[in-house]
DNA sequence: CTAGGTTGTTGATCCAGATCAACCGAGAGG
DNA sequence: CCTCTCGGTTGATCTGGATCAACAACCTAG
């Protein structure tokens, strides 16, 4: 595999050290050596199409994901046949970290759209780890900060209510979009209405409008899945829960 | 510090080797001599005393707790005053991974009743996680073990109506009593009812309701806070939604 | 181009669970 | 002993958002 020196000028251009992702992805923090031993293990596969899978629930873990182009959604099946939408992944961000603990994949991941993924042998990632500190180090702080997000998402469905919650949804989105370069402002959604709904435990029809409200308040401009937010600050005032009406559920 | 050889009957006693804990807590799956370079890092305080507080939100971090007696609630502050209940935490469970991101802790920790706690420096438990590569694994189990129950938590508040989630919330406190050797059928909840609706992202009023519902169709036995569970498949058909009206929520 | 399917919007109605309001029993302190 | 407070229970009422029901706009295949 790896025994080419030579590599091909396709590898070369997809390598870590010049992936424009690479301060927002794993490589984060490495010695330029490092970040070559890394860039080892990497697989790059050729990019998947709309409704693909990365993987699917109970399928064995053998690697770890991060979105290099596109736009993925994780998900996990629910009794009846519904699911629930765990989150949106953007490029950079890391994908199946909950499957390390049980060796195999407890949601499943699909593409929203004609996404490329970078591909991290876990076994090989751990090996890694061991010999560089800060890989392990990096590491750790990346499950960490998938358990603060997670506890953010708790918050969000135990405490807001709906306008608070497609608030935050759409500020995380312009802040993520942001990072990496895209405008915060105007972005077009990979996700339909129904998966924003099921994501966020909210109807399809309250999502809907709720971006008519949003747009008749001036917030924001929304044709299908076009966004643009028109007023950050507005946004930020409704996520602060500060509703016309003003009702706070379940303050205590 | 640990300079003495002889050490004292005190410590001895509570080493990690000893402990009744070790097959569920972090010495898991180590060798006997990992264990004990393991041992030599973990500090064992005084006990805490209901009220008492593990850390605070952006306190900053220095180390991981295991509880080792009693029982540990997390919470995150919110805006108006209120808090989120995120979990309790019970004898051999770890507490403090989603600080490592960050730096700080992004909750706070308090005691719901005597309890003793396990501190692990994280600092001297990231450079043993180098040269143990068991135990460097056995860590990213653990984070990501995390994950996985913050997406069980997840889908509870995104999914499931009421009766499934308080079912669900005590299905999992029998289950953990029963994996420490206690009875998961009979026992005493540490929290109030308050504490419970929070976690549950239901009303104070509708978990005391559903207590007295399941009380009535012989579910279990609750006396304030001393629970007899009396049917557990009966909790487990409600988890898995069988209402007498079966009404799901938002199925798709 | 049209037909059929899928996704999004809007209106009308309904209901699970929040909110409001008493009340009760158990400790705690004096 | 009484009183006070706090946690828990129970009843009555209200409401945010789900559900039901059209319909409109777009997408794809033929």
């Amino acid at each position: 595999m790896t025994e080419h020196k030579v590599v091909s000028l396709e590898n070369i251009k997809v390598a870590c050290k010049n992936c424009s992702l690479s301060s927002l992805c794993l490589p984060m923090a490495l010695a330029p050596e490092d970040v070559e031993r890394l860039d080892e293990i990497v697989k790059r596969n050729r990019p998947l199409h709309r409704g693909d899978h990365l993987f699917r629930e109970s399928d064995p873990f053998k690697a770890l994901y991060i979105v290099k182009t596109g736009s993925v959604k994780t998900y996990a099946p629910v009794q009846d046949g519904g699911e629930q939408v765990l989150g949106f992944h953007l490029p950079g961000e890391i994908i199946g970290l909950d499957a390390i603990q049980k060796g195999e994949h407890g949601c499943s991941a699909r593409v929203l759209e004609t996404t490329a993924v970078c591909e991290i042998p876990f076994e090989q990632l751990e090996e890694l780890s061991s010999s560089i500190a800060s890989l392990q180090h990096q590491m750790f702080k990346l499950l960490s900060k998938e358990i603060g997000q997670d506890t953010e998402m708790l918050l969000l469905l135990g405490k807001r209510n709906a306008e608070e919650r497609l608030a935050a949804f759409l500020l995380s989105l312009s802040d993520r979009f942001g990072r990496r370069g895209f405008s915060p402002r105007d972005f077009y959604l990979s996700m339909s209405r129904h998966e924003i709904g099921n994501y966020l435990g909210l109807a399809v029809e309250t999502v809907s409008r709720l971006f008519t409200r949003f747009q008749d308040e001036g917030l924001l401009q929304v044709e299908r899945k076009h966004i643009q937010l028109k007023d950050l600050d507005g946004l930020r005032a409704v996520l602060a829960g500060a509703t016309s009406g003003n009702h706070r559920r379940q303050i205590r």
